[in-house]
DNA sequence: ACCTTCATGATACAGACGTATCATGAAGGT
DNA sequence: ACCTTCATGATACGTCTGTATCATGAAGGT
């Protein structure tokens, strides 16, 4: 056998190269040769290690999401254990939002790949639908660990607040990327949202 | 002066066909030849009335607001009069999730903007900012009123709880799109936080 | 030493796109 | 009747894209 190279770095490398070029560009600017340049390797090598552009961007998606799940699980791994529920909260809020640019690049790609999805069924079986679900249940089960040990107050859906804790912080998260919002009111809305649904508010 | 047709009209049908390709194929499917083909008209004429490509997605950018501002007054006035603060929060969640057509429509076009407007500085002036900001503060407005009506709590803040509102239908309206949710269950979801807004929690 | 297989380079091809150019009906002012 | 101006058609140009083809080092098994 003739010399071999490690298959999985190089697609790995490709992949990191198609994110900064979306993450600098929009994914509108993701070709295979802007690809090939920012990775700094010829247009043959895109196509050597990935047959078709269909095939690149479902692997370079695939490479996002479990970067994605590592640095959440790695956020989490740094809190002092066993951490309370609502710490794990606010955990996901400042993951939430995009402050650095790590998290500024995932979002960003992540809505680009939603917005295809709208209108291409066959994207929508991707990892739009699987990733977030994944979050939403993990959310769903911190929450529910919330009412047992009583941060939730025991009338509330977690499952719902899920669903609405996951949309608030996408929502919040478009409006930090196109300006509208600055990190900070971002975080202080996200917030003021685990805060309220976690303690309810004093009745009058 | 030879015979002259209405230009408004015409660009407006063009925009029109535009904002109809857009929706079935997405926003990366506009081309100067399909809008034409789908306004049924030739690519000169396109090109005609409205010089460039750039010129042409802001008008039907411009358009879309107009008509989604038009829809959302429309059902406003359909309300009776003077309706309740609370009775125009729960139409504009009705308005904001995407149940029909052109509602869907709309999100789906405006997120697509929203995207290309978070890696090009020059489209993030155009009225992605504009528009939900304009709608911020109508929320903001309403808010404020129905606070010093007494359906909202006096602690609230009115300007954060119309961001928080606006990201939350923004990040609902995604998951619909996406089919990550549906229409529903994304109104049950609006609906409860409304009603969480006003009426704040029963004190355990 | 040689031959097979892996990895990479150079280049070509067909199509689509935005834009520009040239030409031509059509209609009203004079 | 004619001529200017508006509106529209046909088509061409250069560029970029995804993909395919042909060629060639490089290295290990035999």
């Amino acid at each position: 056998m003739p010399r071999t190279v490690d298959h999985r770095q190089r697609r790995a490398g490709i992949c990191d190269a198609l994110v900064r070029t979306a993450a600098r560009d929009g994914l509108h600017a993701v070709t295979m040769r802007s690809v090939a340049a920012e990775a700094g390797v010829s247009l043959r090598l895109v196509q050597y290690y990935f047959a078709t552009k269909g095939g690149l961007m479902h692997a370079a998606l695939l490479h996002l999401e479990e970067h994605s799940h590592r640095r959440w699980n790695e956020r989490l791994a740094a809190l002092p254990s066993p951490a309370p529920a609502r710490a794990r909260l606010h955990a996901f809020v400042a993951e939430a939002v995009p402050d650095d640019e790590e998290s500024r690049v995932f979002h960003l790609l992540w809505t680009s790949f939603a917005v295809l999805a709208m209108t291409d069924p066959a994207l929508a079986e991707q990892p739009f639908v699987s990733g977030p679900e994944r979050l939403e249940r993990q959310l769903a089960d911190l929450l529910e660990e919330a009412r047992t040990d009583g941060s939730l107050p025991a009338d509330r859906d977690p499952a719902l607040e899920a669903t609405r804790l996951l949309a608030l912080t996408h929502g919040l998260g478009t409006d930090v990327l196109t300006g509208r919002l600055t990190p900070d009111r971002a975080r202080a809305v996200a917030e003021y949202h685990v805060d309220r649904v976690l303690d309810g508010q004093p009745a009058p």
